[in-house]
DNA sequence: ACCTGAACACCGTTCAAGT
DNA sequence: ACCTGAACACCGTTCAAGT
């Protein structure tokens, strides 16, 4: 064998912006459990250490992760770009024009974020982050307040609807994500809605007969209309509050 | 010296459910990032290996937490114990009695989970396990069904709407307590609002204008009142769509 | 049947040393 | 200024060995 020099490493070469986009690229492939901060730098071509240069750690890494996708969310809710959502179920006949425009933005607004946590399911879970003071997450909030101060409600109301209206996204869609998250992969999501449908008439639920009867309902549910329809409870509330 | 006979060590016994009440009491005390499969056996008094014997890991573990304390949420929710909460801000009048319960029922039953929440300030950012299929969380979920379905909606408004509340509660308390996460303890919960509040005039939310006009709301509200006012909002919508 | 603790295979974080 | 990787102080989980 002939004699080698021995291998000097090459450095890489990072960004803020690099690494953040490939731990998303990351936590989308292998879930929140799935990245960690070796993983991460062996896929930047790069020294574990590294990524501290950058980022204080994996709390703040998780943090940027989410604003990322918190700026996505508002740049699409607050554009005018179309994208699809189901019809709104929130009589507004008769209602001043600006009751209106902004009940159709806050759900625009809503439908967005929501669009962001179906293709990102790791990041619903991460709402514990939220508060904190973050951007994007903070214009994503500015957006949606602005749309119920249009409404005409109180500064309390808009307060405490703006809030509501992304505990509400926030967790639902958390419980939507965990049910896929909990399902055993390599069947279709009929048959998984199918296989915990049937589950609930099992002995351990015994006398929950109001579980029982609602399998049915879950087994033909559509995700979107579920979460669109719980928004337009929110959203009905809202508006009635606005006149 | 006199020679010892060497220590004998004693075998602790347990059963799965003072191992679940020991880890609440260690998640209440030093959150969920401070409990440990090592620092839980140590404060049993026992080895470390032997709490396999009774959950099959850390998530079981958690899941059976979570899942206690869905069910003294219900107990408490479809109990007729006083509990105090804020009044009710939904316009009942002349509605049919049923309807009129059934919005009490949904109130009062989130207002028993919101309780448990902010007791178990870890709890609210566990949602990801709601899905499980423990069965008290079921429980939960069926006493607000019925509730729902007292009120005359549609199954498959009972479904949208129990789903709702419950990411509600979630996702709400979840924003709230991770707000009390990041605040530096040591610090007055006034103090704290308001550091938040001035936080928002800095250079970084330039621009945020409907950020900065509610920061002196936030600096004067209360969580519970906040909550409960965001719930008004669903149940107005519920009580809407029964009618 | 139930308990023990060493051993294993990981983690995130730090830091002296490099370029 | 930026990168490297060994070292450290943890984790959860497994399992052969005990009682």
């Amino acid at each position: 064998m002939p004699a080698r020099a021995p291998r000097r490493p090459r450095r890489a070469t990072h960004s803020r912006e690099q690494i953040v986009e490939t731990a998303i690229a990351v936590l989308d492939r292998e879930g929140a459990a799935g990245l960690t901060l070796r993983g991460l730098a062996a896929e930047l071509g790069g020294g574990l250490g590294s990524v501290y240069w950058y980022v204080e750690g994996k709390r703040e890494l998780m943090e940027l992760c989410c604003d990322v996708l918190f700026g996505r969310a508002v740049d699409l809710g607050v554009g005018d770009a179309e994208f699809s959502s189901p019809p709104m179920d929130v009589d507004l006949d008769g209602l001043p024009e600006a009751v209106q425009h902004g009940a159709v933005g806050v759900r625009r607004l809503a439908m967005a974020l929501f669009g962001e946590l179906m293709a990102h399911p790791w990041l619903a879970a991460q709402s514990q982050l939220v508060g904190a003071g973050r951007v994007e997450g903070m214009r994503f909030w500015d957006a949606l307040g602005r749309q119920l101060a249009v409404m005409g409600l109180s500064p309390q109301q808009q307060f405490i609807g703006s809030t509501a209206v992304i505990g509400y996204v926030m967790g639902v869609s958390a419980e939507m994500m965990s049910q896929d998250a909990h399902a055993d992969p390599g069947t279709s999501k009929e048959e998984q809605l199918r296989t915990f449908a049937d589950s609930w008439q099992g002995p351990e639920y015994e006398g929950l007969d109001w579980l029982r009867s609602i399998g049915e309902e879950f087994a033909a549910h559509d995700d979107t209309e579920q979460f669109a329809g719980g928004l337009d409870l929110l959203v009905t509330g809202l508006v009635h509050r606005a006149v």
